[in-house]
Formats: structure tokens, C-alpha cells, sequence
DNA sequence: GTTACCATTGGAACAAGTTCCACTACATTG
DNA sequence: CAATGTAGTGGAACTTGTTCCAATGGTAAC
């Protein structure tokens, strides 16, 4: 079908060596042979083959990404990162998207091989300790991202420093009455996430260093969606005695909280305020609260150093964490009684 | 490093065709030859190496998708159908984003290549002539999503058609002076985009066919984004007879329009309908009426046809046009003065 | 006792590049 | 003028798995 390399010796009258090292731009080639290998080359339309060099270099030039539910704006902000990085330097991005446990398992078993990728990026899936060992065992670069593990490189933030900040920033406006709505452990348990855990643990350290309680009914946990926290919240609200602002683990989360309060006729934030979490798109849009993690940044920079690992180097196996920012907008207030 | 068929072979005692066969469960092995190769194989750990076979076999199964701007909530969905059937089969996805015109050239150019991939699939991005004709040489099976070229397979919808549902609704409700607001002709040039033009089409079809006079005031062109499309919408409600109506190319512009209207103090849909384009997550949150198009369904849907191509299936090169479907919220009403 | 046939097996050739050794000229050095 | 060096070149060997032809051993039929 396609010129080979034999093709082009053959019409050139040279050697096999020789189209190779014009190619190579190996300088062991004379001008003159060097210029009727090129003209053969243009008229042949010939093309290396992608596969039969990475068969020899034994490199693919492909970095895998796996990523869960790989619709939610964060999940794709990261991966806007990681290909911007990656096509970059000419790599290719070969995502999996990870939405059941089995497939989870499936493509922590089967992705990482050399055949198939030079490294591998993990987004939000931290892998067990049996899956780490096997990890190491192949010997490929190995990044998460937005979540970390021992002995393996990582990016992310501090959840729990972050769940303070969003948390201290409630309190410091004189909420007492506080509540959280989050992701709900049999669902996270799936996919060993947990970001969502490590802000509630930050939500509860404050709480518990201003001395504030910690209500049960004022703790949510449900699927991450929209649907779940508006329901979550809504119950919530409902109480004798409501919290006056809730703290969502992600601003997807916080958008139910808002649906709640729209459906219950209560006025963000005159009765409750809300913060949310990622920043994404549409928060600015509507005045919500929340705490900005550089999301982009987190997979650019994990794509880079995926990259300076296929390139040789190994860096430590540290966790890098980014810095979070509080992005204050319409959705926070003192409470009303206050 | 890892093992190869021929240590399995020495390991074994037997030869490389005998290794060959018990992995292609050949019948033609021995019970006990065939035993003692996969103990052998077990106890190396032998995984025969996707690369050799892709070099061999000259399949990839690997579907290549070359996207525009995808952290649009459009494209993510596409992308979503896309990877989910093509997971279904084993195959893997490669994803190429473009937001700028080298990118898109160089992707038409560079991807498209047998060693790379089994098939592309073009989501909102039409080929031109001389790149129609470099594909087809290039004998891969193309599929374009969200788009048409003569002498390719596509599946899309009728965009002047929705624009003309649209457009007749906001008619029907009695509304006189109506807007346009979709993307710049200098923008969509860069990557061929042709569904806000055609959808432009189908909202001029509708005026003229009402009677109603196209107002250049009326039509807002602009780059594919909130902002601009807040931009626009605020000019064109600040005009001394402004619309009632407004009709956007897409949610996202929709909710431009929605920010203008809050800035102006402006009550939807009291003061101005508006219906918006694709009906993205958000849009039932927000109570946006807007024609909805089967994304994920597009993806899924080229992905099959992908799939069928390259297990050797030629089908016509025909576009398939998937139905659209007006969703009716909240953002539309009859006029104020009607 | 042959001949015929089949199940089973081994391994060369091949896919399309890269690497590297060997060889040819010609030039420089002693 | 011989010895050494080197730029330029050719092509075998190699990467890993598949294909296919040839060969083996044994059984069955005549």
C-alpha cells in the first residue's frame, strides 16, 4: 500500500541505511545523495511509519489519561490541561472514562503497559496499595492527579485546608448554624475519592474550634449531582431550627443547594448562604461563593511532569499541592439574625 | 525487560508457531502442549505486545477525534457517546482538541494516517474540498459528527430546520420583533462551524415567511461565548424599539443573553423571550427554553458507524440527520403588549 | 508391508523501521 | 609508497508477533 523505506532505497539506488539516516538527519550522508533521497521521498509521498518506529523505540508517544465521569467540569478542565501540555511536545492523549467500578478496575489493570502508552495520568482515582505494587511492577511514569498516594507522584490541593477556609469564612461572617452537603461514602468507597471526605474533614475541624456542634441533620451526603444536594438540602432546610449556610463540596452540589432555596421561596443570602467549590464556568454567572483550585494548571502540570519522566528523570514520588483561593461573590452574607 | 513470544517458546520447549497458536486458540495444539504453554506464559507473566500485533495486523483499534474547543458542553457530551460505544468495542480514543486554525490543519493533515489510527471522527469541523480529497486517498474511515461534507458520512441535524422551529415558536407566541445572536462569520470561518449560520438561515426562512422585516439591529454576531453574547444582547435591549424576543445559536450564548437582561433589570420572560440551543445541563436549571439535539446520541452514533466502517462495512456517504426537539420553560412567553 | 493421510509441530519469512558492522574510496601522514 | 584514517555507503540483524510451508510421527487403509 504505502511507500516503505525499502521502497525509497530502491528507487533512489541506495541503501537501506542510508534513506534512514537522511531521515535521521544523520550528517554521514553526502549532499548530493542526501538531495535524490529527498526528491524520492517527495514523489513517493512517502511517510514513516508512526508504527513500526514505536515498535523499535519502544516509545508510543501517547500519554493515557483515566478519568471519571469525565463530563464534570472540573474532570475537563484538567484534561484541557493535560492536552494542552501534551500536544505540546507531540503527544497524544488516549482518555478512558471511568464510570463504573468495573470499568475502574478494568482500565487500572489493562492501561498501564508499555505497549500502549509511555505514561499514565489518573485523575481523582487513587489506586489501592495491591494496584500501586503493580504500578511500580511495570515501570511506566505514573502521575495523579487531584489525588495522591504513597510512593507515586502527585498534584492536587489540600481538601482539608481548603474545607477550612470555606468553613472559617462562614463562621468569621457569624454562621453558627452551618451545614455541609458532600459525596456519600458508599459512592466515593467506589472510586476511592476523596476529596469530598478530606473538606468535610476541614469542615469539622473548624466547626470544632469555634466550639461550634456538630448536627448530624446538618450533614448531607449523597451522588454527586445536582439532583442529590437539592434533595440533601431541601430536607435540610426543612428543619425546625435550618442551618443559615451550608458549604458544598463541589459548586455542581452548590447549584442544588440554590435550586433548594429557589423551590422553598428562601433568598440567597439573606436566608442562607452558600459556598461552593471548583469555581467552574458558570458559578461567576450566578454570584456563587466559592473556593477556585487552579484546575487547568493542576493537569498541565501533571502532563509536564509525566513528560519530564519519559523524558528520564525521576523525581521524588511527592505530592505538589496547589494553592486554593477564595472567590468571594454574592451567595455569602452574615446571617440574618446577626 | 518484559518477556517476549520466543521465551515463552524456549521456556517451553516448543517452537514460535506453537506459542502463536494456543494465544489465537488455534485447534491445532495438543492438550498438553497447549498446558504446558500456558503455564509457562503464567509463570513469565507473558502479555503478548499490543504494539507487534498492531504492526502486523496494521490496525491501531485506536478511533482518533479531533474536536474544537472541547470544554464546550456540547462537544463534551459528543465526545462522551463517542468514547462510551467505542470503549463498548475494545477500541481506544484519542482525542485532539483545536482552538486555532494551525492546530485544525495540522490535525487534518497529521491524523488521518493508517499508523495512527483505524478511523477519524470530526466533531463540528467540515473538511474543505482539497481535504476531502487528501482524506479519501488516504483510504481511513472519516465520520463527521455535528457537520457534513459531500462525499462523507455524517450525522447532524437539520440546523435550519431547528432554526426554523425556534424562530415560529417565538412567531406563534405573537412576537413581532425577534433577535438573532449567534457566532461571528469571521470566527466560523476559521474552523468551517456552519450550524449558527444555518440556524440563521432557518430564523431569516421564518421572518420572511411571517412577513416580518430582518432588522440588522436584530442580529448579533459574535465569538461562541457568554460574554460576547451578554455584549451583544445589551446593545440590541438598549435600542429604542428593542426585540421581545431573542433566539440564540446556542444554551451558552442563551445565557449571555439571560446576564444582560439581569443587568438591565430586564424580567424574563416579561420583558423578552428568549430560547436557547442544544438544551446543556444547566438550561433546566436556569428554566431556558431550548431546542434540544441529541448530543450524546451524535457521538454514539458515529462512533458505530466508525466501527462498522473499519470492520469493513462501506456504507453510503450519506448524512444522518437525528431528530431535534423544542423543550418549552420557562424563558419564553407571548409579548408584553400582546 | 506399503502407501496415504492427518494431526501436530518447528521455524523461516515478513511487517517497517533502526542500529551497527563491514566495506569502499579517497585523503592524509610518516 | 605504504600505512592509517575517515567520510560515505550498503545491508544484515534486530524489535515482536503472525503466517505459512515443510517436516515429523503415527494411524489407517489396501
Amino acid at each position: 500500500m504505502a511507500a516503505t523505506i525499502r521502497d525509497v532505497a530502491r528507487a533512489a539506488g541506495v541503501g537501506l541505511g542510508t534513506v534512514s539516516r537522511v531521515l535521521n538527519l544523520s550528517p554521514l550522508v553526502s549532499a548530493a545523495t542526501r538531495q535524490r533521497v529527498l526528491d524520492v521521498i517527495a514523489e513517493l509521498h512517502y511517510v514513516p511509519s508512526r508504527l513500526a518506529h514505536t515498535l523499535i523505540a519502544g516509545k508510543t508517544r501517547t500519554v493515557a489519561t483515566i478519568a471519571p465521569f469525565f463530563t464534570r467540569p472540573s474532570v475537563i478542565e484538567r484534561l484541557r490541561g493535560i492536552e494542552a501540555t501534551l500536544a505540546g511536545h507531540g503527544y497524544n492523549l488516549v482518555v478512558f472514562n471511568v464510570e463504573s467500578a468495573e470499568r475502574r478496575n478494568a482500565c487500572l489493570r489493562d492501561v498501564p503497559r508499555a505497549d500502549r502508552c509511555d505514561g499514565v495520568l489518573m485523575i481523582s482515582l487513587p489506586p489501592r496499595g495491591d494496584e500501586i505494587a503493580a504500578l511500580h511492577a511495570t515501570k511506566l511514569p505514573v502521575v495523579l492527579v487531584d489525588t495522591s498516594a504513597s510512593g507515586l507522584l502527585g498534584v492536587c490541593i489540600d481538601d482539608v485546608a481548603a474545607g477550612e477556609l470555606a468553613t472559617r469564612t462562614l463562621v468569621e461572617l457569624g454562621h453558627r448554624r452551618i451545614g455541609f452537603i458532600g459525596d456519600a461514602q458508599a459512592y466515593t468507597a467506589t472510586f476511592n475519592f476523596t476529596s469530598s471526605w478530606e473538606r468535610h474533614q476541614g469542615f469539622r475541624h473548624v466547626l470544632q474550634a469555634a466550639g461550634l456542634a456538630v448536627r448530624p441533620a446538618y450533614e448531607g451526603f449523597g451522588f454527586h449531582g445536582r439532583y442529590e444536594a437539592r434533595v440533601l438540602a431541601r430536607e435540610m432546610l426543612l428543619l425546625a431550627e435550618p442551618p443559615t449556610a451550608i458549604f458544598a463540596a463541589s459548586d455542581t452540589q452548590a447549584l442544588g443547594i440554590l435550586e433548594a432555596t429557589r423551590d422553598l421561596g428562601l433568598t440567597v443570602p439573606a436566608h442562607l448562604s452558600i459556598i461552593g467549590f471548583d469555581d467552574i464556568d458558570i458559578a461567576e454567572y450566578l454570584g456563587l461563593t466559592t473556593v477556585r483550585q487552579p484546575l487547568f494548571e493542576s493537569g498541565a502540570h501533571g502532563a509536564e511532569l509525566i513528560l519530564s519522566m519519559i523524558a528520564g528523570h525521576r523525581p521524588a514520588p511527592v505530592t505538589a499541592y496547589l494553592p486554593v483561593e477564595l472567590v468571594v461573590r454574592g451567595s455569602t452574607a452574615p446571617p440574618a439574625s446577626a
